[in-house]
RNA sequence: GGCGAAGUGGCGGAACGGCAGACGCGGCGGUCUCAAACACCGCUUCCCGCAAGGGAGUGUGGGUUCGAAUCCCACCUUCGCUACCA
């Protein structure tokens, strides 16, 4: 005999942090979640999340990315697929080679300790990596493949070099942007004075697929990141037009300068030129009393951050040069003027000021009291009307005005006989131009893949030839205390024999930039020790393009573009036949600080997940998160709710471990509620059952976490109130439980594995993982009900609802709602006009007029 | 300025033309306990009411509809990206 108190205390409490471990070795040594991608029998599925970088160590946000993303892994290999889920380290980068200068340590000794323990964090997600696939991009036989793909760009011409201006320190070098601090610009590490210089460094022609890589056909991706690449490589077409600059005392006259627009309709209003401060042209058209205003103009905006530039300035600047132009369709002699609102990366860093149809350029001209000539206007407007505003207005009904030989014709058809008609001339053309430039790689750092160049006082630059690749980085390292580049000093590796003349020549110094291992490193992943050449071709074919991806939405244009980019160009060295790498995206949101803030550890507000799995387990956190919210969404970090989730587990336990047990303290404990039969009790269990298994399984196709938990919560809510009753350890109640558990599989893995193996040794039964059991499938019979309540509105107002038969008749149901109380007497006096059966006879609504 | 996302209880959120607030946190009351913690049971949008019940309610103001948190228009606020792109 023993009491209800007693069993309690015997029956096994939860306890996380003893199972997880152990299952976590039994299922590395059972190699059970290995991916053989030579197996074809299966279909493959390539599941990708964005490799992190190894900072030291994995935060709570590295978990949200993650956890979900194994959930998917095992949904997926439930379902029969044979899923591929790789992991590895971003592992070059600016972080190492700081860490290294403070500490006078090697980068490479950082970032291999925190590979170490990252890896160790990892496993203790429970996530099912394919370990033996993993990269470091740090390691020679991932980065030699980089350097062998870039000479095989320069042979193709995809790769080349200009010269372009960095933020430079005396002291450290090249800056990044947010290494330069403060309105006077000064370096972060030394606090010198930032100056710009010009460098000749290396690009990649990205601008060659600009037009590929605006089309999305056969992706799946969120609208939105297709919208932010396409504004990003920022199409436009218009007409380049060829104005001539004027003679004058100082200036000879007759050179060309080239502007484009997207509006050649307005040429006849063009007023003034404007030049970016870095165009060639300023120089000489500049007359000598203006020389000095010119020069400190050019000065200062070079002094400018280009976000400076753009962001700080609502009020417009410039300075007339002293030259002029010629417009080219009516031969007016117009002012030359340079301001910092015209770029010189954006079409030819020159434009025509058509100051009554573009906003910036008639701001331009109030300001410096030039003239405004309307060219184009609506057909029964005043022509010559002073405007308040400029007239950017492009519909149908426009005419022209002012224009010459086209006064009077409709501006729609103006743009394309202006255009021709300087076709005819000579004088231009249409064209198209990007917003997107060409992708500079070059990095003057230590810490990244060198850029395998040789450059022999002969024969100029040339490509590390296929036999001497990789091009190694020397593991001696001498950073001085500064952030400089320590290669520059490196006399063994700086000294090599030119490889066509054999000369004495030097090595180029500068680095690759990190956003070059991520561009392919997925393809990498299928044959990580291949040393035949970056990708083996048949696994290629194999495994990729990727089915799903899953990261974060800050890597929406560079990461994603860049890759975009890389598989075209991969694909047209021969190495790939895809032309995207990303079948399917999903951008997760981000977890931020406790204070809504970045998680940083400047901040000091990093939430480390090993103290939380320590208290909860594994299960309970990975669960945690995805219960919080919708996956896309992210926000701050807040733990209150985790003791919600940690409960959840503890009665999912309860029931499946020990269903006959009853909680003391419950008054209805061992008792069905008041009214209920044990077949109406059984009936539920399949029902809730099966629904939740409808519901749960498109909640797992969506990636909709948060109400997946939920229902689950729901289903074991139900089974919660039968524990202990006469229902528990019937059939409904075993199936019930076996579906709760194989539906919560993927989710928290640990304790189901444990149950499961319990509940099959319970019967007897041979050992077998919870993990490769088969997705189950829903009885569409337990999810049909008998009876349904039907909600009753009475003009669009909740009066009543009433249970009835799930095969009633609109025309039956009409008499049993029409003879309810609430129904007679929320009708009152009216006249019934009508009586509506919403959605299938979900909810009856009844009209009443007065 | 542009583009994108979003405004729902004390909080995270659910519902996305048809019962607003699923699920959970927190709070309140209770059981257990010498007591507390844990666990368990019940209540919990707001207002009026002992209750039955009634009224209001999804950022604000309009509109469409038998019916709007959901669709449309205008506005306000917050977050993210981008910033004079000719």
């Amino acid at each position: 005999m023993t009491t209800e108190g007693e069993a309690r205390a015997r029956a096994e409490r939860y306890e996380p942090t003893a199972i997880e471990p152990k299952w976590q070795a039994r299922w590395a040594e059972l190699r059970l979640h290995d991916t053989d991608l030579w197996d074809t029998e299966r279909p493959r599925f390539y599941l990708l999340t964005m490799y992190p970088y190894p900072s030291g160590a994995l935060h709570i946000g590295h978990w949200y990315i993650v956890t979900p993303t194994d959930a998917i892994a095992r949904y997926k290999r439930m379902h029969g697929f044979n899923v591929f889920l790789p992991i590895g380290f971003d592992a070059f980068g600016l972080p190492a080679e700081n860490a290294a200068i403070k500490n006078r340590i090697n980068p490479r000794d950082w970032t291999e300790k925190n590979m170490d323990n990252m890896r160790r964090q990892f496993r203790s997600m429970g996530a099912t990596f394919a370990w033996d696939n993993q990269i470091a991009t740090c390691d020679p036989e991932y980065y030699r493949w980089n350097q062998w793909m870039f000479t095989k760009f320069m042979e193709s011409g995809l790769a080349y070099r200009a010269v372009s201006a960095v933020d430079w320190c005396p002291n450290d070098g090249t800056l990044a942007r947010e290494q330069v601090e403060g309105a006077d610009r000064r370096c972060w590490r030394c606090g010198a004075e930032v100056e710009k210089r010009e460098l000749p460094q290396w690009y990649l022609r990205i601008t060659d697929y600009a037009d590929e890589l605006l089309d999305f056909s056969g992706i799946d991706w969120p609208e939105p990141i297709r919208i932010m690449q396409t504004n990003w490589i920022g199409r436009s077409t218009g007409a380049e037009v060829v104005f001539k600059t004027a003679a004058s005392d100082h200036h000879a006259g007759g050179e060309e300068l080239r502007v484009f627009t997207t509006r050649p309709d307005t040429l006849f209003g063009a007023t003034f030129m404007v030049l970016a401060p870095e165009h060639p042209l300023v120089a000489s058209l500049t007359s000598p009393d203006r020389r000095e205003e010119v020069e400190a103009y050019v000065a200062a905006a070079a002094a400018k951050t280009e976000i400076d530039r753009l962001s700080t300035e609502r009020e417009k600047t410039g300075v007339y040069t002293g030259g002029d132009a010629i417009n080219p369709v009516n031969g007016e002699r117009i002012p030359v003027y340079v301001a910092d609102y015209v770029l010189m990366g954006y079409g030819t860093g020159a434009i025509m000021a058509v100051p009554a149809h573009d906003e910036r350029d008639f701001a331009f001209a109030r300001k410096f009291g030039l003239p405004i000539v309307n060219v184009v206007m609506p057909r029964d407007a005043d022509p010559d009307a002073v405007l308040e505003q400029a007239f950017t207005e492009h519909t149908v009904d426009e005419v022209m005005v002012n224009s010459g030989q086209f006064t009077g014709r409709p501006a729609a058809d103006a743009w394309h006989e202006i255009v021709a008609w300087l076709r005819d001339r000579g004088l231009g053309d249409t064209a198209v131009t990007y917003r997107l430039r060409d992708w500079l790689i070059s990095r003057q750092r230590y810490w990244g893949t060198p850029i395998p160049v040789i450059h022999c006082p002969e024969c100029g630059p040339l490509p590390v030839p296929e036999g001497d690749l990789p091009v190694l980085l020397p593991d001696t390292v001498d950073y001085q205390g500064s952030g400089e580049n320590p290669l520059n000093r490196n006399e063994a590796f700086l000294a090599v024999d030119c490889p066509r003349c054999g000369g004495a020549a030097r090595r180029e110094t500068d680095t690759m930039d990190t956003f070059i291992d991520s561009s392919w490193y997925w393809f990498r992943y299928l044959s990580p020790h291949n040393e035949e050449g970056p990708v083996d071709p048949t696994l290629v074919e194999q495994w990729t393009p990727v089915d799903q991806y899953t990261g974060g939405a800050e890597h929406a244009v560079m990461h994603l573009l860049y890759s975009r980019f890389f598989t075209k160009a991969m694909r047209d060295l021969g190495l790939v036949s895809q032309n995207e790498p990303f079948r399917r995206l999903f951008n997760q949101g981000q977890i931020l600080g406790a204070d809504g803030e970045r998680m940083s550890k400047s901040r000091g507000n990093v939430v480390d997940p090993d103290d939380l799995v320590a208290r909860y387990g594994a299960d309970t956190v990975r669960l945690f998160l995805m219960f919080m919210g919708p996956w896309d969404q992210g926000g701050p970090w807040s733990p209150t709710g985790i003791t919600g989730v940690s409960k959840f587990l503890g009665r999912v336990w309860a029931i499946a471990t020990d269903p006959h047990g009853r909680e003391p303290s419950d008054p209805q404990a061992g008792q069905l509620a008041a009214g209920e039969t044990e077949a109406g009790a059984r009936d539920r269990m399949r029902s809730a059952a099966h629904r939740t298994l409808r519901d749960v399984t498109a909640d797992y196709e969506g990636f909709r976490w948060n109400t997946m938990v939920a229902k689950l919560m729901e289903l074991s809510n139900v089974l919660w109130r039968y524990r202990g009753t006469s229902v528990a350890g019937l059939p409904e109640w075993d199936e019930a439980v076996r579906l709760l558990l194989l539906m919560l599989a993927p989710a928290a893995p640990h304790i189901t594995e444990e149950i499961w193996s319990r509940l099959l040794e319970g019967r007897g039964e041979p050992w077998a993982s919870v993990h490769v059991q088969r997705w189950p499938v829903v009885d569409e019979r337990a999810v049909a009900e008998a009876t349904r309540e039907v909600p009753i509105q009475v003009n669009g107002k909740l009066r009543d609802r009433v249970t009835v038969d799930a095969g009633i008749s609109e025309l039956e149901l009409e008499q049993v709602v029409m003879a309810r109380d609430k129904v007679i007497a929320a009708v009152g006096e009216g006249k019934v006009a009508r009586i509506i059966h919403a959605g299938g006879g979900k909810l009856v609504n009844i009209v009443v007029k007065a």
